[in-house]
RNA sequence: GGAGGGGUGGCAGAGUGGUCGAAUGCACCGGUCUUGAAAACCGGCGUCGGUUCACGCCGACCGCGGGUUCGAAUCCCGCCCCCUCCGCCA
């Protein structure tokens, strides 16, 4: 959610900085339409009630001295007819206005370049080089059933398309980098793990933006209002809602491993090979609630943190910045990480790291009470996956494959297959 | 699933229809005292919204949502959450 004192106060450069992001103006004037209306209407009902409050108690103090207040009582049920009409008309109002603030996307950053899709994304660095093979380098798709390691037709059949089974070294590959991830995050970059529900109410998908705008995208448990997590942002985001925490604790930084669940709803046709896009897949996020003054440091910080894995593991990738068309909903500030994949020739997202500043925290009620004391403000929310690990897997078997079918382990993986340098046939 | 108990300010804990946004204690902040500190004493100390240049004023909030009433933390209904016992279960 936007301030409601900025669209008041700088209306005109809200409507030009949504529409960069393909919002409707008129859903501006609609808002200016409704807050006016809603603070008129707020005016009015309030002073009916402060009339209404003092009258009851005078009903009070006639009936307590053995008087007669039905003079008083006749233009107090008056005023409740009047406060009663003027409060149906708020609701309806608010309703509206919060409906119409809970779909309008968050604010791009000034340094976000201009652009109405992925075309205009910046690429900021690129590290490594792409691999280079003295053989044809084959796809996951098809490594990872030759070595037995990956089963897209037993994923299809026991679940549907887009779903996977990993075998033998291909479920140990996947567990190793969960583990590597959490202990270089939570040994090297000050993140306390946490392993949260992978369910969520509607509250929770509100605060972090997936509701009410893209419910199609998630999985729905029938018969209750519970949700499959589509990352872990959503739980760990969520976790201080309607908090007032003290300035002290900040910054809080969490890590946690889960599997993330996606409808995948209009992406028909694309990337239907391999483990690219599947209904379930596991991911190592990163949180931060973090100061507002210093949160586009923290967005440096927890991208390098993000970077730091794929640099350990010698995987080749670029660093991009979403253009304002292909920023997120939530998003101020989006930055992609790309690992180069030889098997499609092409550069892929593997992570995305966010600074949401104070937009989710609005919708979340994510405080921090000031050192000086004070009023208390809404914090500033940043997330990242550190890394998505099925696209990590895929990355590995496809930059790290041999002539020979096998699969070189990186280093830092080796003391989790207990000791081994190479995933073979069998 | 069955039976019972409970959700009040940062914490503990009063309050069962009328100046109750809420006693009291602790914690916290400021002051007095002190060489300094502690103790003691004095004062302050919730959130949101509206309005105001400002001081302030007004409204709402005692898990959430409805209802009864001139008036609800207090009575009624629904829901959520927590605890205890039984059943079941990993």
């Amino acid at each position: 959610m936007l301030s409601r004192d900025y669209l008041r106060s700088e209306t005109q450069s809200a409507r030009t900085r949504l529409s960069s992001r393909g919002v409707d103006p008129s859903l501006l004037d609609r808002w200016v339409a409704l807050d006016f209306g809603r603070r008129s209407i707020l005016g009015d009902v309030e002073q009916l009630k402060q009339r209404r409050n003092e009258l009851s108690k005078q009903v009070g103090g006639i009936k307590r001295e053995g008087g007669d207040p039905d003079a008083l009582l006749a233009e107090v049920g008056e005023l409740k007819k009047k406060i009663a009409g003027h409060e149906d008309h708020l609701v309806e109002t608010e309703a509206e206005l919060t409906g119409l603030e809970l779909a309008l996307p968050n604010l791009t950053h000034e340094s976000v370049p201009m652009g109405a899709d992925e075309k205009s994304n910046r690429v900021e660095r690129t590290i490594g080089e792409t691999t280079s093979f003295d053989f044809e380098p084959k796809a996951h798709w098809d490594l990872g059933p030759q070595l037995g390691i990956l089963d897209f037709e037993r994923g299809a059949k026991i679940a549907g398309a887009r779903f996977t089974t990993y075998f033998g070294d291909g479920a140990r590959l996947e567990r190793a980098l969960i583990n590597f991830m959490l202990d270089l995050h939570t040994g090297e970059h000050g993140y306390r793990e946490v392993l949260p529900p992978f369910i969520v109410n509607r509250d929770a998908l509100v605060g972090t933006g997936q509701l009410p705008k893209f419910e199609e995208d998630l999985f729905k448990l029938r018969g209750h209002e519970y949700y499959l997590i589509p990352t872990a942002e959503v739980p760990l985001t969520n976790l201080h809602r309607d908090e007032i925490v003290e300035e002290a604790v900040l910054p809080i930084k969490y890590v946690a491993y889960t599997p993330c669940f996606r409808a995948e709803a209009g992406s028909y046709g694309k990337d239907v090979r391999g483990l690219i896009r599947q209904h379930q897949f596991q991911k190592v996020e990163l949180v931060q609630l973090s100061l507002p003054e210093i949160s586009y440091a923290a967005l440096e910080e927890l991208t390098g943190h993000a970077e730091r894995v794929l640099q350990v593991l010698e995987l080749p990738y670029r660093v991009v910045t979403l253009s304002t068309g292909d920023t997120g909903f939530s998003a101020a500030k989006t930055y992609d990480l790309e690992v180069w994949l030889p098997g499609q020739n092409a550069y892929r997202e593997i992570s995305s790291c966010s600074n949401c500043e104070a937009f989710q925290a609005r919708r979340a009620g994510l405080r921090y009470r000031p050192n000086t004391g004070g009023k208390p403000r809404y914090l500033h929310t940043l997330n990242g996956s550190g890394l998505a690990v099925g696209r990590t897997l895929v990355a590995i078997l496809e930059n790290f494959q041999l002539g020979d079918g096998s699969i070189r382990i990186p280093e830092v993986l080796r003391s989790y297959f207990g000791g081994r340098d190479r995933i073979a046939s069998g």
